[in-house]
DNA sequence: CTCACAATTATTCAAGCGTATAATTAATCC
DNA sequence: GGATTAATTATACGCTTGAATAATTGTGAG
């Protein structure tokens, strides 16, 4: 009755797959790993199951590249806070530290999604090395952007303590990240961004301040 | 044709709970939530799986149990760490922090069994709340502890400082204790205990030695 | 000793799951 | 503009699941 009847219309490859990632990611976010069926994320893709198999030879196949999605997408909405070149190695840490601790990074439907792709991490080598390979990256760039606060201080570390505070820092951001995610409600709205900055200044011995963002 | 085959012997009701939430628990540890089926679950403890609903009403109500006990157990294995009276406030703060990030606590199966109920918690009302007291328990009991600790130092923290100190250390503890777990091999024996003392101590300005454990 | 009752097993059921295969239909090519 | 082919739908299959009910069996009371 709206548009023009017409059974289905074919749609580019790429732009399918990534339909059918979104909806099951969606379907995950709200309801957890038990809610995406394939019948119920065909349904949310505006396509019917069978169409599921044609692009992904298993449910698992679809699973793991909706993972890996993911994955990157939350790397990168961190990243891409920090490559403003020109600034200081301290502010880019900074922005880095803050924008893992904001929405949309920070949200309860992510770490549901996080938490239900743990469970397979154990059993699928595919996942776990995807798993790893998202933490060291992110680690990694942690270890970085401090490094370089510390040499624009005067204070170069040596390995293992750059290594010490990469893991420390890194742990801090991820458990407010968690608790921000799974306990909505339980922290004001800047609480997170400022406690992730003063905590990460007080094990690397940086002063930080909160340069971005209007307070 | 071993001990005398009767075709089943009666147990007490508690008994009988505790060795199927036991089974519970050690399936998910080890194949993640949907490795725990009534029949999985009935054949590990020994029954078959019509007892089940015969203690339980639903599996839900199962899975609910197993999610209480487990929580309960991992926060009275970090308690029980502490209570040795008559030692100084920062020994204890540092038996709390090194308790929480060695084995038992820091282990892959515990991750993977609150992964797995991390999804449902957002579901389930009465598992929301467990989850919202079990960590508001361990946060205030780490408040107290700093605030101990610090008070024993001649320093004297107001309350926000002291909700900050502790919503930033349970936040190290908590993301070194998710990483130990989802990455077994990726760090050194006593690495966490130690970063961990060395993070909690930069970030409450307590100077903490690890008294606990012979190095 | 046996009787009554609860603990436990045995069997059944309907629903939902992932997968497989066959039938359509939209777009492309000459 | 009809034939071809791949994208999509439609239908069906076999299996597992949680739950329900019926049939047994161990055990304590009198």
């Amino acid at each position: 009755m709206a548009v023009k009847p017409g059974k289905f219309r074919r749609e580019p490859e790429e732009q399918r797959k990534m339909d059918l990632i979104r909806a099951t990611l969606s379907l995950i976010s709200e309801q957890g790993i038990h809610g995406a069926t394939v019948r119920a994320i065909a349904d949310r893709a505006n396509v019917t199951q069978g169409l599921i198999r044609h692009y992904f030879q298993t449910k698992e196949d679809l699973i793991g590249a909706a993972y890996e999605h993911h994955m990157k997408s939350m790397t990168e909405q961190t990243a891409s806070a920090v490559d403003a070149a020109g600034t200081t190695a301290k502010s880019r840490l900074c922005d880095f530290v803050v924008a893992s601790l904001k929405p949309p990074v920070v949200d309860a439907g992510s770490v549901t999604v996080w938490a239900s792709f743990l469970n397979k991490v154990r059993e699928d080598e595919r996942m776990r090395n995807m798993h790893e390979q998202t933490y060291y990256d992110f680690r990694d760039r942690l270890e970085r952007l401090i490094g370089d606060a510390l040499s624009e201080e005067g204070a170069s570390g040596d390995t293992a303590r750059l290594r010490y505070l990469a893991i420390a820092c890194n742990a801090v951001i991820d458990g407010l990240w968690l608790e921000g995610g799974a306990l909505p409600g339980a922290f004001a709205p800047d609480e997170l961004p400022t406690i992730g900055l003063r905590s990460v200044a007080a094990i690397t011995g940086i002063e930080l301040s909160q340069e971005k963002g209007r307070e």
